[in-house]
DNA sequence: CAACTTAACGCAAACGTTTTCGTGTTAAAA
DNA sequence: TTTTAACACGAAAACGTTTGCGTTAAGTTG
């Protein structure tokens, strides 16, 4: 079990000094041929490779990037993480993930662990306790100690750092239309109460897009799930609200769900009532991830390009920690939005 | 922008020594009761946190351990992640992802990339290109180099490495079993071609289970996919194989599939074909993902147990980091053998 | 031959820690 | 008063690099 090789060993085997093997090693022409030739051979040989944490401390760069999410066992972060991984590696960065499981404390400890010196910046998307308790901290501390931060998809607005989002508005407001230019009616919402930022934005499409129809938006046609119970454990409860909302409202003909979850159970409520889809009712749901495709029938949803986020946030901090900071300039801060796109399946007519 | 503060900063403000900062900092009584009071203080007000890069280099440890996977957007993968990522951060350790996609090259690359100092071991599940290849010299490499390797569910027998893998053998065995208890007389069977070790394993289960019940395996029931095409994006061929399997063999009554997708892909085309699942024919898949839980009818699956593997494989990994290695005592491998279970849904009776 | 250039290499500092081993001061013991 | 011990702190090395600058010896020039 031989230890790596360091320069020092090298340095002794040859006879030389350190600084000597490094210059070689580095094809520095303050070195002679013949001893470049020895040491560069003599390196292959026992496949010498720079420390990377040595190189870490002296270049006060570590060539990582951290990126916290609220969970990785869900289609759309996965994405993300993929999409960053991907620019990350072409262009010489490693990629550290911490998980915050939608917890407060999870997501400050994490940072907290990753922001001393562990990493050059973060990629995240806040966490939904986060979000409610409108304590964001531990975000400008970290920035304010010159470690860029890029939110993507849940960000805060009060917050100056480089954004990447999907047009929540527009894209659910899309949906909607596509619903009522299909014929339906009368189009139920499912949605998460006010605090996640998303879910507030996509209600807001729906209302918009019912208003410039002159469609009168009926609140009992809005259904809000408390989305702090985790639906994946609890679907009967979730279903059982939908069969609700479907029964006191016989004339639904068309469903517009916040998240591909939700529009699986309406289809499966509708299903189990005997309504047909997309010919009695029609549904979309917003976020593509597998389900929507392998689901019977296949469901329309409107896609974030996750990967694609994934791809642009990283592309922004690197640029940004790659740019020579000038002290002068005020330093700008870049929203990126990623346009949404409806992907039609067997769910709409 | 203030950088972060180091000892020396607080050394020069407060007019002591670097050592006893930072001997007041871990509460040595080498210092006086006053000055650690003074010194703790102040890096309490500023906010000091010891540079992680800096101890890395000095311990030589990193407290990080790197995960090489085939792909994250991958509900068996990411839910691994998780498990490892909980009891890494449990006990002290961060975790840095690399991604293979399947790729020999890259599963190199990244490996040399975070071998370098950057990790302290590695937990990993090998790409199919580098099955195919048999080229396993950078795992013995690095752990010649006294890096340490926890493989999982994708392992290699000839590597001498802690293991952790799931029975895919009794699993599907177990599996098949239900289907002929439950009445199937003419089983099908799903698979990929044998170099993927699990779906060799599993096939092989396939036959166990077959021949302890005297049935006699036909081959013309025996569906061997190439998944070097990526289905996800060739559902058609994946489906039409399966409807050529059903085609002309009119007599299949139960399907054992080694995946998720191919389950799912199966009980399309037999409800194409008009079949009643599970009345004229039951569905067992491999891997119990989301797809499984929410299909229609929802697919009875051979559970792995992801987190758990992922769990455990971090565990074995951290232990082994943490165990003062005695030199004198021949160094021991685990293999650790995840149960299966059985999760009984509507595709079967 | 003196003065100067150039080639080839080594020294040492720096990155931020921890820790071992002094060292000086003071107070107690002889 | 001298010796000793305890106390409180500092110097320096080490982890593995990179790099500016100093140094030496050889060669060149006038």
């Amino acid at each position: 079990m031989k230890r790596k090789i360091t320069l020092k060993q090298i340095a002794r085997e040859l006879d030389v000094s350190i600084s000597t093997v490094s210059k070689a090693l580095r094809n520095s022409d303050e070195i002679s041929e013949d001893t470049k030739q020895k040491i560069q051979a003599f390196a292959k040989l026992y496949n010498y490779r720079p420390n990377n944490i040595a190189l870490s401390l002296k270049n006060r760069k570590t060539n990582t990037i951290g990126i916290i999410i609220p969970e990785i066992v869900h289609h759309f972060f996965s994405m993300v993480i993929s999409g960053v991984e991907n620019v990350a590696n072409n262009r010489g960065y490693n990629v550290i993930v911490g998980l915050s499981n939608e917890s407060f404390s999870k997501e400050v400890i994490n940072m907290e662990m990753l922001a001393n010196g562990s990493i050059d910046g973060f990629i995240l998307s806040i966490s939904k306790e986060t979000q409610q308790l409108q304590d964001y901290h531990h975000f400008n501390e970290t920035m304010s100690q010159g470690m860029p931060i890029v939110m993507f998809d849940r960000v805060v607005s009060d917050i100056k750092c480089d954004k990447v989002i999907v047009d929540d508005l527009k894209g659910s407001k899309n949906a909607v239309e596509k619903l009522i230019t299909s014929g339906s009616k009368s189009i139920a919402l499912i949605t998460t109460k006010d605090y996640v930022s998303v879910g507030k934005l996509r209600t807001q499409g729906y209302l918009e897009a019912l208003h410039e129809h002159k469609i009168l938006p009926k609140a009992e046609l809005i259904l809000k799930m408390d989305d702090t119970l985790d639906y994946e454990v609890h679907l009967d409860a979730l279903e059982s609200e939908i069969e609700q909302l479907f029964k006191t409202n016989k004339t639904i003909d068309g469903i517009f769900a916040v998240n591909e979850l939700y529009a699986l159970s309406a289809m499966k409520v509708a299903r189990k009532l005997g309504l047909d889809i997309p010919k009695d009712i029609q549904v979309i749901g917003f976020t593509d991830g597998v389900l929507s495709k392998h689901a019977t029938p296949s469901l329309t949803t409107v896609s974030q390009h996750a990967q694609q986020m994934g791809e642009t946030a990283a592309n922004l901090l690197i640029d940004k920690l790659e740019k020579e900071f000038d002290a002068d300039t005020e330093e700008e801060f870049k929203t990126v939005v990623i346009a949404t796109e409806l992907i039609e399946r067997e769910s709409s007519r």
